[in-house]
DNA sequence: CATCACGTGA
């Protein structure tokens, strides 16, 4: 881990050429140039024009408008570093940094907390110990802003003690400094400790009641952070979009419609977060009337439709089988992600079209957009699904060769599965020896299930082997193997093995379809 | 002149 993140810090340092450094000092020398007034003024408009590139994302133009900018003070950086923080490139951000810092200019408290919230959640959070060093260095500790990210950088690293003592050395401690200290807390998982410092906050508002709320969603404590919801005394399209999107992230989905038509009376009008969540909420429980209903309240509220919200439309009709439809929102989408490319390859791969998964998947690479590895969760599954081995292997292989990205355990589940669909057996087992990770349940539930299919008991007992391994004990495993050993016409061992579910109290579970259920509406 | 709680895919 830590040894990859200095692979990335010296690649950041190698690229730093690309931002420019010599022409603030010559600038400043030439004098007939306007006065500094105006040169402030200049330099303030070019700040304007770039935040306004920032804000409506478009980063190409930012960085373009940065290196063309005759002069860039403070603001102009700070400003590209946020926008670097935006599409999330962390490398960039230092990058960026070591720039600025080559031109001269000293960071500022914006600086630091822009580039602290950068580095959150990613290999570069080493960073988070050397930017507080040079915090206390510059005497920056008692900004608050800057207090408040360090906080959030030591819970992302896990240290408890120093977060709380950046807290205590807070000059003075504002409402966002005491509610940052309680997500800290909640982001490490210290609930009793996070409950302890809320309830002995001086003052609190709506955002501390929410950071506490969601705190307890992000810990999985779904009935306490409702038990918060109730008790918050005021409530506003935040909030509200907060519980209900826990209900979704915990499946709980019934709960998350139920609530969104509580906001609905209460008056609180959604955006387009709140559209997303409860879009979820209709794909998870594969409710097409509902997801219909909301897709007419959000043409009706005249929310726009921006990329996510689209493509949560669009993963809807998918989850909820109404693919052509699905097809139809993805079409009127001006721009596309890679979030919306997956979710209509994805769906075409859940519905077994494994054909118009890949046309798809071929639009995708026309139009510019670079696969991740979720694309190619999807595409391989679909080939799986399809039972298209060649195309499988071909794009499984161009994965590292042309994408460069490396296939993880969920790639090689998707591949021992078409193997093993397929029969060839043989070659699941050897993919799976060379495996550079462990492989996980899925992976060893995939070749299980093709025993399973091909009747196969010495690979069999080999996946229930590697699977025990794992030390997760899973009724598909005995209820897979009692099958194959049936078939074989051992049933001493196949009885043995039903025994041995019921003393561990495993039992297959019942398949169930939603087409039934939903077709009652037509 | 520049941040600031909530969101999509397997």
């Amino acid at each position: 881990m830590r040894s990859r993140a200095f692979h990335s810090l010296t690649t950041a340092r190698r690229h730093i050429h690309t931002y420019p450094t010599a022409s603030l000092a010559t600038h400043l020398h030439k004098n007939d140039e306007p006065t500094v007034s105006k040169k402030n003024q200049n330099i303030r408009s070019f700040n304007k024009m770039l935040a306004l590139h920032i804000r409506s994302g478009r980063l190409q133009h930012a960085h373009k408008l940065f290196d063309e900018m005759p002069l860039r003070d403070l603001v102009s950086w700070n400003t590209m570093l946020s926008g670097l923080r935006k599409s999330k490139d962390p490398h960039g951000v230092y990058g960026c940094l070591l720039g600025m810092r080559r031109t001269g200019l000293s960071p500022n408290e914006y600086t630091i907390s822009t580039v602290l919230k950068a580095v959150f959640g990613t290999e570069f959070n080493v960073l988070v110990f050397q930017l507080h060093a040079f915090v206390i260095r510059v005497a920056l500790n008692s900004c608050l802003f800057v207090g408040s990210a360090l906080m959030r950088g030591y819970a992302d690293v896990g240290d408890p003690v120093v977060l709380r003592r950046v807290f205590d050395e807070l000059f003075e401690k504002d409402v966002s400094s005491w509610t940052a200290l309680v997500s800290s807390y909640m982001r490490i998982g210290w609930l009793h400790e996070a409950e302890r410092v809320f309830d002995t906050m001086p003052e609190k508002n709506i955002v501390s009641w929410t950071c506490l709320m969601n705190g307890y969603i992000d810990n999985k404590k779904i009935k306490k952070a409702r038990t918060v919801f109730d008790r918050m005394g005021e409530r506003n399209v935040i909030s509200w979009t907060a519980m209900i999107n826990g209900y979704v992230q915990n499946h709980y989905f019934a709960d998350a419609l139920q609530l969104f038509a509580w906001m609905l009376r209460s008056g609180t009008r959604p955006n387009d977060f709140t559209f997303s969540s409860v879009l979820g909420a209709c794909a998870g429980c594969c409710s097409l009337l509902t997801g219909q209903q909301v897709h007419s309240s959000i043409l009706k509220s005249g929310v726009p439709d921006g990329i996510v919200m689209s493509s949560s439309l669009v993963d809807m009709y998918a989850k909820c089988g109404d693919v052509d439809v699905a097809l139809c929102v993805f079409d009127a989408m001006p721009h596309k992600n890679v979030v919306s490319w997956n979710s209509i390859i994805g769906g075409y791969a859940r519905h077994g079209l494994a054909m118009r998964a890949l046309d798809e998947f071929e639009r995708m690479r026309k139009s510019g957009i670079k696969p991740d590895q979720v694309t190619f969760v999807n595409v391989l599954s679909a080939c799986a699904h399809g039972g298209l081995i060649e195309q499988g292997v071909k794009h499984f292989g161009s994965m590292a060769e042309s994408y460069e990205i490396q296939p993880e355990v969920e790639h090689y589940a998707c591949m021992v599965d078409l193997y093993g669909r397929a029969g060839k057996l043989e070659e699941a087992v050897n993919l799976i020896k060379g495996m550079p990770v462990e492989p996980d349940i899925v992976v060893w539930g995939a070749l299980l299930a093709a025993c399973g299919l091909h009747s196969s008991l010495e690979v069999g007992e080999f996946a229930a082997e590697g699977m025990k391994k794992l030390k997760n004990e899973h009724r598909v495993v005995y209820s897979m193997l009692s099958k194959i050993h049936g078939e074989k016409g051992s049933w001493t061992i196949a009885i043995e093995l039903r025994e041995m579910m019921k003393r561990k109290r495993v039992w297959k579970q019942n398949a169930g379809s939603w087409v039934e259920s939903h077709f009652a509406p037509f």
